[in-house]
DNA sequence: CGTGAAATTGAGCCTTGTCAAGACGAGTGG
DNA sequence: CCACTCGTCTTGACAAGGCTCAATTTCACG
């Protein structure tokens, strides 16, 4: 982490009848006249990579979408320990909690530098009471990140280090070929071993050519290879 | 899984009215009236221990509430292998997934015996357009499950074999400091380790006396000494 | 009693964790 | 522009943990 690093910052007032990736985020199936509900601002605010956005435990104020970038959702044991349980993406949205009036559950950390809308709790609430359109979206999120936090346990926290990182890099280069790999704490974080086995999976899976690196930390990977991995028992 | 066994028994409709549990489940806040919009019987039924009470992929036209008795939601990788990612008991929904139209995501099995109340898709639905007091309820209902999701994987998914097991003893025996325990091939399944691993270790336990055995299968359990292994990395 | 499924136990091997040393790279200050 | 520094990544050697396979034992049920 970077010290005096200025590391959040506020990039403006979002127009949300405007939006660009409107029919992704939240409040896709909002009619116009829902729009006038909104009486707090929605600051769009860009976060540098490490940078956090909410910690576990704070109250939670607001929820935020994810417009570019990619965040992961950390959650902590009593011992120290930590796993990372979620990663969140373009048109994701972090923080849901708060529309349930409860403290963060996870901490939520920039991976990627992110762009993201923060919507203060409030004008959620407002919404939800007003109109119904925002419900199905609601509830869309909700069970959306409970298949996915189901998913990530059963292929990423199940079988041996190999078959969970293959299907990791499986995920993550969805359509394209290519993936932006994170740090290998953040690696070991997510798959559940030690950020060295990380390391030496990784390093294994590039002499097997599973993975060629293409830039810093920028990986082509071979699909076919790899779902051989996932599956196979090796 | 016993062969020609009837596993499954109709035991009568429900009166959602005069529930017993009323204020625990899903009807929890509906008026009066609300129940009008009920046309649709509510069954009652009771699960044997391995009976299934749903199956993965299946076309998802019901949601239940159980009553009494534990039941596992077990999520399966195309390579066969297979995790238990969430138990459900007195009180808890499941199926959740019927009311978005979803095919089941997970195959529910009954890990003690159970009595459920099996409510019809198109019911919720209903009441779902037509009162907003069953919002809050579902709301809540899709948290408490990601919630219990997110715990269940940096709480039983993390650390050693020894570790993860005692975390899941002191959520069993929460309030009690007595626990069933199930099939040691469960146990395996749910902290993601081999059933001769999870024998070992809970034989392990007794040795230590951080359990006794005091029934079939039911033990009586150490809160102190399982808290110490919990957080220790002994 | 027999029978079969589940639980237990042992032995050896493979996988992963641990600790420590070295390599690499980006950013800093001279 | 170079040397230095700090953090991350990599690699090695060893220990510990967990898996596999197989042999018993236990127990519920017919």
């Amino acid at each position: 982490m970077k010290k005096g690093r200025i590391d959040a910052a506020w990039k403006g007032l979002a127009q949300c009848q405007d939006c660009g990736i409107r029919d992704l985020v939240l409040f896709a199936d909002l009619a116009e006249p829902d729009f006038n509900l909104i009486h707090l601002p929605i600051d769009e605010i860009e976060f540098d990579i490490g940078a956090t956005i909410y910690s576990e435990g704070d109250e939670a104020g607001a929820l935020f979408t994810i417009r570019t970038g990619l965040a992961k959702l950390v959650q902590h044991l009593p011992d120290g320990s930590q796993r990372i349980v979620r990663l969140l993406r373009h048109g994701a949205t972090a923080g849901l909690e708060a529309t349930l009036g409860q403290p963060y559950q996870h901490t939520a950390v920039a991976l990627q530098p992110i762009l993201a809308c923060r919507i203060p709790r409030q004008v959620v609430e407002r919404l939800n009471e007003e109109t119904p359109r925002l419900h199905g979206q609601l509830i869309r999120r909700w069970a959306s990140a409970l298949r996915q936090a189901d998913d990530w346990l059963t292929e990423l926290s199940t079988g041996k280090a190999p078959q969970r990182l293959a299907r990791l890099l499986l995920q993550l280069s969805d359509g394209d070929n290519t993936v932006m790999l994170f740090s290998r704490e953040d690696l070991g974080s997510i798959l559940g071993i030690t950020t060295e086995h990380a390391s030496r999976t990784v390093a294994e899976f590039r002499r097997a050519g599973h993975l060629v690196e293409i830039g810093a930390n920028l990986f082509r990977c071979d699909r076919r290879q790899l779902e051989n991995v996932a599956s196979g028992p090796a």
